[in-house]
DNA sequence: AATCCACAGGAAGATTAGGATA
DNA sequence: TATCCTAATCTTCCTGTGGATT
């Protein structure tokens, strides 16, 4: 992930130069000048090398962590921020730069890096940190062997001499350490054996260890908080060694549901990324453009464009970098050899459609159907939708469609949902005398959340005979 | 000022689904 | 396979409320 990503278009840039391409199929995509210098740099993945208007956070980081160059533990830290607040870019380029420079101390620093999304139970964390060790691990012993068996033959003697005894013994225990090591296969072994292994492994040399755990509230969330409770006692098992935990978390309440003593010990500082602002997002898609696009490949206002767009959105600066790859990416496809403003706002309908598309496909049964109402009474063109009106039409839908019906107040609730979820907007208003009500809109194309729920075939079932939303108001509703 | 609508939304308990365990 | 556990889902019951109407 730290390499400079290699430039993608080069291969694309002079068809000639590969004499296997002969059909017209890709000759005329390949006769596009390409926009793009290195897409790779607009994609969130990459860590860029400077960070802007996250000099506070870094520099808090870096005099937490700076302990371990003095072989002290740093303090476990607990780092909030929404997604695309550059938390874990951040991170990253810190724990980069103290790697590096602990090479020149004595003490060395590891940094192990695990995002709990993909390594998501306690068995597999403490499996991919003992296997980690125990490669460093190898490593370091093979290269102690070699400079022993490097200084024996460089000065060979028929009869060994005390210190040259002492170094092949020293050669006999590596080699021993070596084969004490096995490898923790990904299933199978009991859970307090992996921890011990790893504890062993980790104490195996004086070293500093600094374990980051990114989106550390889906861990919690999965599997509980033991993993985090054995983590953070750590240090009471390790003789040489020391461990440092980071716990990178996009949910500021998460700590709400872990026992108080992992919190205490984990949250022994706090660091908080704010959301950037769009002043901050248009330097930060500067910055990343030049490099990223080919010299005035981008029109007036398109930088400016996304990071006002991002910056509706909670200053996401990931979300300001996908608009920019992909205004570039539809403007690549139409064979155009700027991005205006246009193609931002087609990226802007792109992804949010997409955003649209996925939400609704994972919503539950039932919130699907509440939605479906709501469609419904958008369509029909109803002036103001509220809980009632939806309720009504719901429960005639619920036993049309032999659905079980469920209480008002729970579809109170699941309208609020759809509401955080950005699908529909729900406000209280009163009126009066005739009561107090939520208000509801659909906050996104009607077009877009009917396409979605009745084109979907996992939804068939559930809207069969509903197909057609006209003819819903002429018959019995 | 009192009333009252039509619901919001909190609290607590019941039910259910999914997974772990014996 | 039965049973137990837990978390999510849902129901029941309830109190609260903004402002038009009386």
């Amino acid at each position: 992930m730290d390499d400079i990503p290699k430039n993608n278009t080069q291969y694309i840039s002079n068809p000639n130069s590969n004499p296997s391409i002969t059909g017209g199929l890709f000759e005329n995509l390949l006769s596009v000048e390409p926009i793009f210098n290195n897409k790779e740099l607009l994609r969130h993945s990459f860590t860029p090398d400077t960070l802007p208007h996250r000099d506070s956070q870094i520099q808090t980081l870096a005099s937490i962590l700076v302990a371990a160059l003095r072989g002290d533990t740093p303090s476990n830290i607990l780092i909030y921020g929404k997604t695309g607040t550059g938390k874990t870019a951040s991170v990253n380029f810190v724990t980069r730069e103290l790697e590096q420079t602990s090479t020149h101390y004595d003490i060395p620093c590891d940094v192990k890096f695990i995002n709990c999304e993909v390594v998501d139970t306690k068995y597999r964390i403490l499996a991919e940190l003992a296997n980690t060790f125990i490669e460093k691990n190898t490593e370091y012993i093979l290269k102690q062997i070699s400079k022993l068996e490097a200084s024996l033959t460089n000065s060979p003697s028929t009869f060994p001499t005390n210190d040259q005894h002492l170094q092949l013994e020293e050669i006999s225990k590596l080699k021993g350490d070596l084969n004490s090591f096995a490898k923790v296969p990904m299933t199978g072994w009991p859970t307090d054996t992996v921890y011990s292994t790893l504890v062993k492994a980790v104490d195996y040399r004086e070293r500093v260890v600094v374990i980051i755990l990114d989106e550390i509230d889906k861990l919690v969330e999965k599997s509980g908080d033991d993993i985090l409770y054995n983590l953070s006692r750590m240090n009471s098992d390790l003789d040489r060694s020391c461990v440092s935990i980071k716990g990178i978390s996009n949910d500021l309440t998460f700590t709400d549901h872990l026992d108080p003593r992992v919190k205490s010990s984990l949250g022994e500082e706090e660091i908080i990324f704010p959301p950037y602002d769009a002043h901050q997002l248009n330097d930060i898609l500067q910055n990343r453009a030049t490099i990223a696009f080919k010299e005035g490949v981008l029109g007036p206002g398109v930088i400016r464009m996304c990071s006002g767009f991002a910056a509706r959105e909670h200053g996401d600066a990931r979300r300001a970098l996908d608009l920019l790859r992909t205004a570039g990416e539809l403007a690549e496809r139409s064979g155009d050899s700027e991005v205006t403003t246009d193609y931002v706002e087609a990226a802007q309908e792109k992804i949010e459609l997409d955003r649209v598309i996925e939400v609704i496909r994972t919503l539950p049964d039932q919130s699907k159907f509440v939605l479906f109402t709501i469609l419904v009474l958008t369509a029909k063109d109803v002036s103001h939708i509220t809980t009632g009106e939806v309720y009504n039409l719901y429960r005639q839908l619920c036993k049309n469609q032999e659905l079980d019906v469920l209480t008002h107040r729970r579809v109170t609730d699941l309208i609020s949902e759809l509401d955080m979820l950005g699908i529909v907007n729900a406000i209280v208003v009163s009126k009066g005398r005739y009561g107090r009500t939520k208000q509801i809109t659909l906050s996104v194309p009607q077009a877009h959340v009917e396409k979605e729920l009745l084109s979907n075939q996992r939804n068939q079932r559930l809207f069969t005979g509903l197909e057609d939303i006209s003819i819903i108001f002429q018959s019995q509703f």
